[in-house]
DNA sequence: CATGAATGAGAATTCATTCAT
DNA sequence: GATGAATGAATTCTCATTCAT
């Protein structure tokens, strides 16, 4: 099964800082760069993208206000940072998987525990993508809603593969199919952030590796609601 | 089949009704005051809540920038007032369906059929909703939060009941199984907004009743995506 | 002993409106100006002239916010109605004691008792006066000031009365003296007004008929602190 | 004699002593944010403080507007620090004469000096004070309100150490003499920065040091008005 | 006279960004 | 790199005054 180590995928900067780095083990300059972007997801997560204040994150990193601007232009090149630097490992862990050749089920069920192992590991960070990049994403640039939508293209294409193979139902749209999913996964992913409604498991945060909830949502999703004999 | 009226549960006035109407029984304030939500809902939708500014709503709504503040006491319960004065509607609707003696099905169809058709009638007030509301409301606005839940709660006793009725796989989480049918209507009608993925029908905006997109998702999450003995 | 009719004095209008009324024993008119009157003095106590809004007089005097402007032209104009109206029944009155045939002494104490009254039977007037007029007169109308500097006049007079019988020191100037006169009444008031300090009587507010303050204050400008003998 | 330098109690830096120091040891904190207090100072002595605008201080003190934010969360709270920076100084002052052995006739007459001295080095920050802060206060900061307090009780302490020690006479009410004096203070102040009357010496404005008032009011107190066996 | 909705200029406050040290 | 003071444009909110009914 393909897992997506989202310790490193959180670590990595390779879209912000493409040239290989001779030695930076613990460079000064990254070091700063991922104290402001961890406190800036707390911060953005906590307050808002829009409420959030400059300061705020400069004093949760425990830096000086006027470094921020050292590393980052300006206040939404952190937002997207944030999102771009991070949902590009999601976006290749997620083709790895549509990629490989597991069945359509593992495929799907990998996807999900991506994704809800995501939150699990980086909570402050699903909230600051699912509550703020998404809603911000009307404005800036095209580029980010395009990243947005090549992971429901990877999703479709896993659709329609196992449509192809005769697995799945040929006559659902994929996108239609991809959006209940991935809003499936969403909204159970919200309704813990906002404490919406409690779930048999796993309610309130994040916990262990939540494997459980991907095949439960799956399985939703694969087998559907109603009971075997589905008469209609 | 339960359906709601939403231009009435909007209380529609200038927007969705902008022929003067002779006898306008309409008392003056309500007057203003609903062409501030109209105005409000149409800025919040285009600009989003905080890039939008009072002079916009005012200007918007044709009226005095003081005015704003002689119906509202500040930019917030604008927002607030669009969620709140319309949620009602659509609770008491979804309310309606859920103590029919419809079945599951039709429950869950009539339900996804008044959100998607809230997004056909009033798309701006559902951006609003989804953009600004749901991803702003966080823990700051208890009272709204709990509005949200209420939703849930509502479509978690229709899958409690059908499951009670054996029609629904009792193994399945009821909170779960809500999540994943909110959240797939949500990312449905997300995905339109931010125009993030073509379907098959209805793709980038409102159009006539999307009663096919509700029967689809209620087959999704009900029948599932997979082959199988389910003829419909 | 010269008094002052305070209750009639507060309710005279003479200045503001000079025409001899034909048959006004409640006419609509006076009734609603005399409540703006009462209620701004109140709220002007309360508040101060700069905080109190408009629509906080027309509260309190429980009539239509619109009407206070068919009565003043604006919300200065009932500062200085509230001031001029009275204020000149307060300078009619010291007029008459200063003209009296009385003794120095007893003229004294007879302004002492005319002011301190005031606030007893009027302490919003006493209060708007000593707390926003003087404070505002540095920008209105000099006539406010010249109205203000009348009563000094007029105390001075007294005091130059008493210098020229030879009853009082003539080595000390009137004006000083009658700063000091007039002073101490205005901090004798005030540090009741603001509960400054405690005094053996009549703390906290306004209460019956207060002449032995009078006569302690004057008692002391005349007759000084020091004991008897007065070395020095 | 006990004297304040009042110059060094006002922490004076521009306005007092406009030369630029060569060795400007202040560091450049203090620098901006006494320029503001100065300016304030200036700006509300001239227009009142409701009138003045931050916009006023801002340009008076020579700064960029939003600096006055930087070091004041508010416009009321410049007028605060205004207030508590200084009085706090002349308390200190205050006590130090009633703590000293002086006879109470010296302890008096150096407290007249100190509050009139404060008129003639700071005309600006007295007319705040009496105009604004005084009259202002009310009920709004009760600590305000104490700071006042406790310069009654400072001279309230004289006055009855000296009841005590039966110089001055046993029969008066403390609060009511220290009423009384510093009322009479007060209004000759007033009267000056309000041009409202003339006075043999010192009219209109701050001038040299003014002892011989200091020593008229305390000799108006002590002795009184009244012609008699009072030699001097 | 009464009413209270409507108007809009004015002022406070915020905060992203720049810059001197 | 680091610091945090300095800048000022942008916006919200207030409230005296006007006006239509």
């Amino acid at each position: 099964m393909i897992e997506l180590d989202w310790t490193r995928a959180m670590e990595s900067t390779a879209l912000a800082d493409p040239l290989p780095r001779m030695d930076r083990a613990q460079s000064p300059r990254s070091d700063k760069r991922e104290r402001i972007l961890d406190a800036a997801s707390a911060v953005f997560a906590r307050d808002g993208y829009h409420r959030a204040r400059v300061s705020d994150i400069a004093r949760e990193a425990n830096i000086a206000y006027g470094l921020v601007y050292h590393y980052f232009t300006n206040k939404e090149e952190i937002l997207r940072t944030i999102f771009e630097e991070r949902w590009s490992g999601l976006l290749d862990a997620v083709d790895g998987v549509a990629r490989s050749d597991a069945s359509v089920e593992e495929k799907l069920e990998s996807v999900a525990a991506l994704i809800l192992d995501g939150y699990r590991v980086r909570p402050d960070w699903v909230k600051v993508v699912v509550l703020d990049i998404l809603r911000t994403a009307r404005f800036a640039d095209p580029g980010q809603l395009r990243a947005v939508g090549r992971l429901f293209q990877l999703v479709a294409r896993i659709v329609r593969d196992g449509q192809a193979a005769g697995v799945l139902r040929p006559d659902l749209d994929p996108g239609l199919a991809c959006s209940a999913f991935l809003g499936a996964l969403e909204l159970v992913i919200t309704s813990r952030v906002l404490d919406l409604v409690e779930t048999r498991s796993a309610a309130g945060g994040p916990s262990e590796p939540d494997r459980s909830t991907a095949r439960t949502v799956v399985d939703i999703l694969l087998h559907g609601l109603q009971t075997g004999a589905r008469p209609r």
